[in-house]
DNA sequence: ATGAAAGCGCTAACAA
DNA sequence: TTGTTAGCGCTTTCAT
């Protein structure tokens, strides 16, 4: 910014008082008489008088500002996340900050960055055991997980109850008929993969149906990944007549892999995917999904990390969150 | 942060020279005698001395942050541009962090949090005519414009070449044969649909080829705009052969209302858009786009922002990028 | 209820 | 080459 702006001193040589006062009826400003209160209030709307933060930072030692890494923030399901925390954390009188980091090494530097140089009083952390970044969170910094079930208490965590969502999602398939359910997951060592395969198998298994590894196939929640998958499940002649996939990616991928080998969805095949992302609508067939409400999801995340910052000895909540069925045409009753 | 960290003092200290002289390595290492130098770098080292960018930004007059405020996070071609920048920015020293405003009245406020406490040392704003928010802009902000045509040479401005852009999208689809092209525009209170507009009709008009009014519906970018452009269009009964949508998931929509009045694309009408935003082309058929490098974007305005924050003299640049045309099955040429 | 003084951790200017 | 002295603009503590 290129012009110097008024400071206390300016209003409190204006108002006549000292620029404690000033201070005073900015901080506390029942601590002061109402007559020079009023005065001190003209100087500052006569100066456009704005605290400047860094100082008050400096000053309090806190920066009163929130981060949000994510893997990266074109992914709607982040994007969407921050836009929740963003709102949650702006609407308490934080600043917040959102940045990326595609792998553990630029995660590191950054939350080096973050934490030593105290650019934050707290961070979130999105997806934090997609690989080993988890490890490289110091202990002095107030962080709350997102997107990836508790491992540890020493964190607050916010995530999907992705076993219940996939129990939901496999539930639908089978009253519709289906018992042959190609699963499409996401990567394995990722935890919400791991738990919505065992919400599927669960299911499967409360229904009297065997799970059969052959009908799993890992994908990486690229649409490619899914289209792969699919062109794989065909080639080896296993016969299915429904599809859950991880994520709305991958489901598409595996419509478009269908219809390029002539089966049709939903008369032979049902797709349902997750997550509910924009456009899911304007497919060919509309997508059924499992719909996850991620705003919220970064908005719980930034009231927890307010929480933890204004009062430390506030216990770590662990929150699942509950995906909702969306219905569309992907998914029908399986042909006799 | 919870635990308090080591100061200047306390390499100092532990180093047996002045704060000063640590200082002066971290800044100027080349001022410093090399056998002292040492001796403070591995103090640092010992004690894992950061910088506090907090005191650093204060005695700099400085905060070395810059901030980039788009309509919201979740757009794909804002997330994108937004990581661009954020990688440049990084690149170059700065913290970065982005912000949303949908509307003028949150723009004004973030804007006003970010400039008058000094929060930052530059911001690039995506989209600055969508409403008014452009005049809440503080003269002494040095800021970058992005993804408008510049109005003001106070601003460096970087955008979409939208009329050239245009005009090859339109180029392509007179060179298949069609003359009756519906265009679906964006709001036309915005620069870059109005571009798109003038270079679609000069190339129709180069073409021999009167513009007609009718042909033209204006959207609001979302699918469902161009979804029902396409069905007003269908009832007003006029003939046409192709469509150009100023962004994808206009055409997305416009997509789904011809296949539902089943018109088939291509082979009744050639469909292109704009933007190639992810999973174009895995719409049936895959879409056929004038794509934008929208990440670097990002990194030219972040580049040409820092510029101007470290020598305030340059000249304001006015960039225009080029989009290119991606060639997918929802355009063919023209049936006899 | 108000003011004066000290200090947050750093850099800048001047001295030595 | 290195150390000393002053701030940056604010809050906190202690007087008044």
């Amino acid at each position: 910014m290129k012009k110097s702006s008024p400071t206390l001193h300016d209003v409190a040589a204006l108002s006549g008082v000292s620029h404690q006062t000033v201070s005073r009826v900015i901080n506390n400003p029942e601590t002061v008489l109402p007559e020079t209160r009023s005065r001190v209030e003209n100087a500052i709307r006569q100066l456009d008088y704005h605290a400047n933060m860094i100082a008050r930072s400096m000053a309090k030692g806190r920066s009163f500002t929130l981060a949000c890494i994510s893997p990266n923030l074109t992914d709607y399901t982040f994007a969407s996340i921050i836009e929740g925390a963003e709102t949650e954390a702006r609407q308490k009188g934080y600043f917040f900050m959102s940045a990326s980091a595609p792998d553990e090494t630029s995660f590191k530097l950054m939350v080096k960055e973050l934490v030593a140089n105290r650019r934050t009083d707290g961070m979130m952390v999105i997806n934090p055991y997609i690989d080993n970044r988890a490890e490289f969170i110091p202990q002095n910094a107030t962080t709350v997980l997102l997107g990836a079930r508790p491992r540890s208490t020493a964190y607050a965590t916010v995530c999907l109850d992705d076993k219940a969502a996939s129990q939901i999602a496999t539930r639908h398939l089978i009253e519709n008929g289906h018992r042959q359910i190609v699963h499409i997951t996401g990567p394995l060592l990722e935890d919400c993969s791991q738990d919505r395969c065992s919400g599927y198998e669960e299911t499967l298994i409360a229904a009297g149906i065997t799970p059969n590894a052959a009908y799993r196939v890992e994908g990486d929640w690229s649409a490619t990944s899914g289209y792969r998958a699919v062109q794989h499940l065909l080639q080896t002649g296993l016969p299915f007549s429904a599809l859950l996939a991880q994520n709305d990616r991958m489901a598409i991928g595996a419509m478009r892999a269908l219809r390029e080998a002539g089966r049709r969805v939903p008369e032979d095949v049902s797709v349902i995917g997750f997550d509910d992302m924009p456009l899911a609508s304007y497919f060919d067939p509309p997508l059924t999904t499992m719909r996850q409400d991620t705003f919220e999801m970064g908005r719980i995340a930034a009231r927890l990390l307010i929480e933890e910052i204004e009062k430390p000895e506030t216990p770590r909540a662990q929150l699942f969150l509950a995906a909702e069925l969306v219905l569309r045409s992907s998914t029908a009753v399986r042909a006799k």
